[in-house]
DNA sequence: GTGCGAATCTGCAAACCGTGCGAACTAGCC
DNA sequence: GGCTAGTTCGCACGGTTTGCAGATTCGCAC
């Protein structure tokens, strides 16, 4: 996701107003590697500006996505979470505390079975485990998947 | 997840119960490629037996959930839905009709960054695209990914 | 600066998905 | 048949998200 100074200019070019509450969402979102939900937003938001209904944060929320500034995530757990990383990248899911990590996967290679005839147009892939925080300490790191070369 | 009457022995040997709304639950979950919603589950159920509950239906889901007869699927679009194939595979999601395939990968190999310290316990790759019957006759399949030797 | 029109915001209601709970029921065992 | 623990049912409720209508405000033209 851009600046919100470019993001700025985006929507005026597009029509679009800019509203205070357009404005603070933009700086919420910019470089938030936290994968927030909507709720998590609408309450950091209405902390700092205490009139910002939900309906506001779920409305910016919807148009980013489709100007293709944000992305949503279904990752289980009920709501959704918004990420503002557009590069091409993949997810570790926390199975203790729900945290989600963005992971950047090269050199991926695989035989699939059952795609004949679907057109595929992208791949989503997502870890599970433990995040650092959450891992034990006496456990050895990725012990079903190591992190030289990752073979499934 | 096993047969109808396979369940039914190990339900038994676990002290549970068995009742016919189990039994018709079983029966509509053997053997279906649908990856069905609990809704749609209900539907289908209650056609056959009225006065089945759509709270006992999500109650039996999960039970079979965590017996691991059965796992779970949150791929976006609200309900989450349920997969009676346990073997190790993956998905993936039609956009246009919302169907879900089963995919089985073989051979994978990528690089990772970002899963420095998360424990991995496994992964899940879901492909969005067009499933044969949605994308159109007069484009190539797979533009994105061909299906002899992936690569991303 | 003012006025106007369209876009936006707000707050409420409601839909959707799933779970908690208690009363009624029943499968399975004696 | 009778008992008991497990199950079902139906309702209420919580969390997430969307629809709607009226009030407000942005952005532009003058």
């Amino acid at each position: 996701m851009r600046r919100p100074d470019e993001l700025t200019r985006a929507f005026r070019a597009q029509g679009l107003k800019i509203t205070p509450q357009r404005q603070l969402l933009f700086t919420l979102l910019h470089d938030n590697e936290t994968h927030p939900t909507a709720e998590a937003l609408y309450t950091v938001a209405h902390a700092q500006m205490p009139g910002i209904s939900r309906r506001t944060v779920y409305q910016t929320l919807t148009d980013l996505v489709s100007m293709g500034e944000l992305s949503s995530l279904a990752v289980g757990g009920g709501a959704t979470r918004f990420d503002p990383n557009t590069a091409a990248h993949h997810h570790a899911l926390c199975d203790e505390c729900g945290a989600l990590l963005d992971i950047y996967v090269d050199d991926l290679q695989f035989r699939a079975q059952g795609l004949e005839g679907f057109a595929a147009s992208g791949a989503t892939i997502v870890f599970n485990g433990r995040c650092a925080t959450c891992v034990p300490n006496d456990l050895p790191n990725n012990p079903v998947i190591n992190n030289k070369e990752h073979q499934q």
